[in-house]
DNA sequence: TAAGTAATTGTTGAATCATTGAAATTATAC
DNA sequence: GTATAATTTCAATGATTCAACAATTACTTA
């Protein structure tokens, strides 16, 4: 396959040079293509999903609204390793909570997850 | 938080012991948990799509049927980066492919995976 | 059958990272 | 003030991952 350069504007014209086939459909992809930071963030959240613990927290919490230590019982785990597993949730919107008291209330961020969740979990088990 | 037992059935008693305060929540969501396996498979699933050439990948593949070669200029790779990146895509059922001569048109494996891929691409972007 | 092209696969290396637990810290309740 | 829920900092460990190069397969056509 030709060497695509990918360095500088000046020689981009290389990537015309390249030897696709389809030129109809990859110009038009080529128009529609999502940017740099769009997929970066979409594989930032997929990534965040792909840990087996953080799966089962996520299914938990489509189930019940729960709190870190209920979570910990559930798990095994302490309540640290828990906590570390729901910032990263956290951080990608895809669980919030609420804090009563002295403890944190965690259930998914909306059911917009638990479809998301969801669609994984059917083709999995398709 | 109190120190849960893994390693024996003998101790797993301790589990009980553990800290929870939503006891019926707990053990509600205990009886329906996923198991293991079910949690790695899906896990797994989502560590393939959480990379951001393979997101790119599947966006192009959701808009037209693409072979290596297309992909390859579309993102300024070469084939052999292209094709290790469809193999786990293939590998996950996340695309499909059929050939026609020495070239392999891949698209995406249904209209499921278009789903799971746009319910993320709303996320992201909202 | 030989040459050329599309695609796949094996391998490697460097870099990065990711999960977890212990201990320290914050914040709340009593 | 003390105990508890949760978070954070820090460290260690081990594992992974992606891209590049080379070799190979499979198909087409000259």
């Amino acid at each position: 396959m030709t060497k695509l350069a990918t360095l500088s504007p000046t020689v981009s014209r290389d990537v015309c040079d390249a030897h696709y086939i389809n030129e109809k459909s990859v110009k038009a992809v080529q128009k529609a293509m999502i940017d740099d930071a769009v997929a970066e963030a979409l594989a930032e959240t997929f990534k965040v999903l792909s840990d087996p613990t953080r799966v089962k927290i996520l299914f938990a919490l489509s189930k019940a609204e729960l709190c870190v230590c209920d979570l910990s019982a559930l798990l095994g785990m302490n309540d640290s390793a828990v906590s570390h597993h729901l910032r990263l949730l956290r951080a990608l919107k895809l669980v919030k909570y609420r804090r009563e008291g002295r403890m944190a209330y965690y259930s998914l961020d909306d059911e917009h997850i638990e479809k998301l969740f969801q669609q994984g979990l059917e083709h999995v088990q398709e």
